[in-house]
DNA sequence: CACATATCAGACCTACTGAAATCT
DNA sequence: CAGATTTCAGTATGTCTGATATGT
C-alpha cells in the first residue's frame, strides 16, 4: 500500500513540475506526448487510433487534444490516403521546431534537478518496466484504452 | 526521461486498478484516503486544512471529498471546540466499518496480483520516498499543496 | 486591522459512456 | 450488413483562481 501511495504521489510531484514547465509552450503533459510522438515517427504522421494507442488514451481524448494541437498550428489532420474512415494527424513544421524545445526544457528543469541519483533512476526504470509489461502495457496490440484488472 | 514516463504510466495503471476496486464501496482514491486517514487519527477528527496538508491537497478538494463522503454518511462536519474559525471533519461509525473492508479489498485485488516482487516493491518505495524526502513531500509544515519547482 | 479557515462560483483538463456519422 | 474509425454531447473527477464570509 506505501508504495502504490508512493507511486501516486511521485507521479502527481512529477506531472506538476513537467506542466508547470511546459506551460511557456502553451502545451499539457499529454499534448506533448503526442507531439512527440509524432516528431518520431518516419513520416510525421499517425491514424488518430493508432496514436491512442501508443499513448494508451481513450480515443475522445486524441479527437480532443488533436483539436488543441491543431488550434496552435502544431499538428493538422489529414485524410487516409487508401482508407476513408480514417484520419491521420500530421506534426507541422512548427510542431517539429517545439518538441526539441520543449524536451530539453523538462530535460534541464526536470531531470538534472537533484532529486534521483543515476543508480536510483536506473533502478527505478527497471522495476516500473517490468511492471507495466506484466500489466500488459507494451501489448498495444490490444490497444483497450484503460483496462482495469479484466 | 523514460523514468518519468515510467512513473506516471504505472501511476495511471494503478490508480485505475484501485478505482476499479473501490468503486463497489462507493469511494474514490483520494475520498479513501481522507477516510483512512481520520481511522488512524487517535479522536477520528481533524481540522479540515490538517487533513489537506496532510494529503498534500487544495482546500477546496478537501471540501468537496468531505462533502460526498458526509453524503454517503462516512463522515461529518463538527465546529471546532475552541477555534470558531477551522471545521473538524470526523469519521462516522459506518465509515470506520468502511476502511478495513476497503483496504483489505485493495490489498487483495491491487497487490497481491503479480506485478511487483517483494525486492523490486522494497527498492520502489525506498527510491521514491528519498525523492519524495528531497521534494518537500514530507514537510507539511510548509502545506503548500502542489508547489511546482519553486 | 492583518491573518487564518472554509466555502463558493467559475474555468480547465482528462476520462468515460452512449449515440451518431462515415466508410470498408 | 457487421465492423472500424472518428466525433459529439453529456457527465464525472480533481485542481486551481479569485472572491467572500467568518472568526482570531
Amino acid at each position: 500500500m506505501a508504495a502504490v501511495t508512493a507511486v501516486m504521489r511521485t507521479s502527481q510531484i512529477l506531472l506538476t513540475r513537467v506542466e508547470s514547465v511546459l506551460k511557456p509552450f502553451g502545451l499539457s503533459f499529454s499534448r506533448f506526448e503526442l507531439l512527440a510522438l509524432l516528431s518520431f515517427t518516419a513520416t510525421g504522421a499517425l491514424p488518430m487510433a493508432k496514436a491512442g494507442a501508443r499513448l494508451q488514451v481513450h480515443p475522445t481524448s486524441v479527437t480532443n487534444a488533436v483539436d488543441r494541437l491543431e488550434q496552435a498550428g502544431l499538428a493538422a489532420r489529414r485524410p487516409h490516403p487508401s482508407d476513408g474512415r480514417t484520419v491521420l494527424v500530421e506534426i507541422t513544421p512548427t510542431g517539429r521546431e517545439l518538441v526539441p524545445r520543449a524536451a530539453s526544457a523538462l530535460n534541464q528543469e526536470v531531470f538534472s534537478r537533484p532529486g534521483f541519483g543515476q543508480e536510483d533512476l536506473t533502478a527505478l526504470t527497471e522495476i516500473l518496466t517490468r511492471f507495466r509489461r506484466q500489466a500488459g502495457d507494451f501489448d498495444e496490440s490490444a490497444g483497450e484504452g484503460q483496462t482495469a484488472v479484466p
